[in-house]
RNA sequence: GCGAUAGUAGCUCAGUUGGCAGAGCGGCGGCUUCCCAAGCCGCAGGUCGCGGGUUCGAACCCCGUCUAUCGCUCCA
């Protein structure tokens, strides 16, 4: 594990040293969980946004693409359940520094409560024939007094909840006693609560103006234009609505570089079903998923699923896809069955009719939903981390290289010169210019070749072309190989034709 | 937010008891070189994370603070 710390700090100092990933405001110390993508690092975010938008919405006729604001109407979130859901009230102890959900707190207490009952209701059960067991907890007298405490903590504490009563939270978690599993003290901070959306407001005066909140996930604009796609695109079920989009949560605590970031970028595909088929789609999209990762050539071994055992309230069924990051297996994309959760709260709180006219079963049904989600930014760490490579080179040497696959790399191709004379830079710019229509290419004639190849490799440039002597008299020039390193001559008209990626 | 660790040139780091701010690599400009970093010459690059205190004098001691990594916690 040491290991891998330290290398995973190197990924993240060569992603800075070479211009791919910056820390956000760094002149001014830096701003706390935001990066930036430098000059390497946006190529590849791209190229990797690219990658997903063709085999979304290209490669799928009943796919379409949008892109919807960040700013929405702020009920949007109301219906979506961000507003409630996302504002967990924590407390910590402050012997033993760790922090709890003061709902889970007391709601643990609750059970606690509740395994007394059954306790006794087992106990009785044993000790009976003929054993009743509704009469049994209607009458032992025991039994009646925990059942009423239930009661009367879950009424004061929905209230408090109802309330965001942080402070009757508190007092509630001390009347009841409740102590630190870990240092069975006491001894609690106040509640505190976080919102996890950020808040501004919209319109020139502050007071009179309506908060706004800065999207926490890109599915629900997607989610209200439901209706315009499906009529404009003359959309028949199923189909889907893919958007790559910003989107923002305050996080308590963001870590592990760009894994989760404060503000990040998000790659989500809802598609649109009959009620009833959504778990075949579901099985649809977790191959077809897996299969976009695998064909990156990425080893297998490095992803798995991790189903989901407790699923959110809006899902009937819930997968991650997982990738070995230097940290461990993490969470890379999530793809959810939703139900019909999504639509039927907008229907609700908007008053709009979310449907679609089956017209092969002539009836009209709130569709339910397959949502694909994917970070960029986490797609970017798993891609750069696992192209990171320290070789040792036969003869002793190392060389720091990233096999980046060739379709991801910034810089696809490198024109290198071999010497700074004999007319061979102006050769190669003349390469240069050939390719630059066509891809990404950098021009180097500094140092020796050896060393702008290393350049290249560290910057996970594919190929490297290298106009020589010969090139004068022929027309062919080198294409040295990335991960190989090996060389081999070609025609320079042929060279577009074989520099794949 | 709490705790641990760290912060000196672009990077990696040294800096003696508190006494002139250093090295290697990298970058840039040359020289050399026909194929895989570490040949030669030269140049640039520093609020020692930031603020305060102690001191004749602070990179070094004290206090505060910021940022990062890890752990706890949370998670679409």
């Amino acid at each position: 594990m040491a290991n891998n710390e330290e290398l995973f700090k190197q990924i993240i100092s060569h992603a800075k040293e070479y211009g791919f990933i910056f820390p956000s405001s760094e002149i001014y110390d830096g701003l706390s969980a935001v990066y930036d993508y430098g000059e390497y690092g946006v190529e590849l975010k791209n190229n990797i946004k690219q990658y997903w938008w063709k085999a979304m919405v290209q490669y799928h006729e009943n796919i379409v693409g949008i892109d919807s604001a960040i700013f929405m109407h702020p009920t949007i979130w109301k219906a979506s359940g961000h507003v409630d859901a996302f504002n967990d009230p924590l407390i910590d102890n402050k012997d033993s520094k760790k922090r709890y959900r003061a709902d889970v707190l007391i709601e643990d207490h609750i059970q606690k409560i509740e395994d007394k009952i059954n306790k006794e209701v087992e106990k009785a059960k044993k000790r009976f024939e003929n054993f009743d067991e509704t009469l049994y907890r209607q009458t032992n007298q025991r039994v009646v007094e925990y059942q009423q405490k239930i009661d009367d903590i879950t009424a004061r504490y929905a209230e408090l909840m109802n309330n965001t009563d942080l402070a009757g939270l508190k007092a509630l978690i001390e009347e009841l006693g409740i102590v630190c599993p870990i240092s069975g003290t006491k001894n609690w901070t106040d509640v505190r609560q976080f919102n996890l959306m950020f808040a501004t407001q919209m319109g020139s005066v502050a007071e009179g103006a309506d908060t706004i909140y800065l999207r926490p996930e890109t599915a629900q604009g997607i989610f209200v234009n439901f209706l315009n796609v499906y009529k404009t695109g003359r959309m028949k079920i199923p189909f889907g609505i893919a958007q790559i989009g910003k989107a923002f949560r305050n996080e308590i605590v963001a870590r592990q570089f760009i894994f989760r970031m404060r503000e990040f970028e998000q790659m989500e595909m809802q598609f649109f079903v009959r009620p009833g088929e959504e778990l075949k789609w579901f099985d649809y999209w977790k191959q077809n998923r897996i299969k976009w990762h695998q064909d990156l050539g990425i080893a297998p071994e490095n992803y798995r699923f991790h189903d989901h055992e407790k699923l959110a309230h809006y899902a009937n069924a819930a997968t991650d896809i997982e990738f070995k990051f230097p940290f461990g297996f993490k969470e890379l994309e999530g793809i959810h069955s939703r139900t019909d959760f999504d639509l039927s709260q907008h229907e609700k709180y908007s008053g709009k009719k979310l449907r679609f006219f089956d017209s092969e079963t002539n009836e009209s049904y709130v569709p339910y939903v397959i949502e694909t989600s994917i970070g960029v930014d986490r797609m970017f760490l798993a891609v750069f981390s696992h192209a990171y490579t320290e070789e040792k080179l036969e003869d002793g040497s190392t060389r720091v290289v990233l096999r980046l696959p060739a379709k991801l790399a910034p810089i696809k191709a490198a024109v290198l010169p071999l010497v700074k004379k004999d007319g061979l830079p102006e050769k190669a710019r003349e390469v240069m210019d050939m390719l630059k229509p066509y891809m990404m290419c950098q021009y180097d004639e500094k140092d020796a070749i050896g060393r702008r190849y290393r350049r290249q490799d560290a910057i996970g440039t594919p190929y490297c072309i290298t106009i020589d002597n010969q090139t004068m008299e022929d027309n062919t020039v080198t294409i040295r190989e990335r991960d190989s390193m090996e060389q081999k001559r070609v025609p320079i008209k042929e060279l577009l034709a074989d520099i794949k990626f």
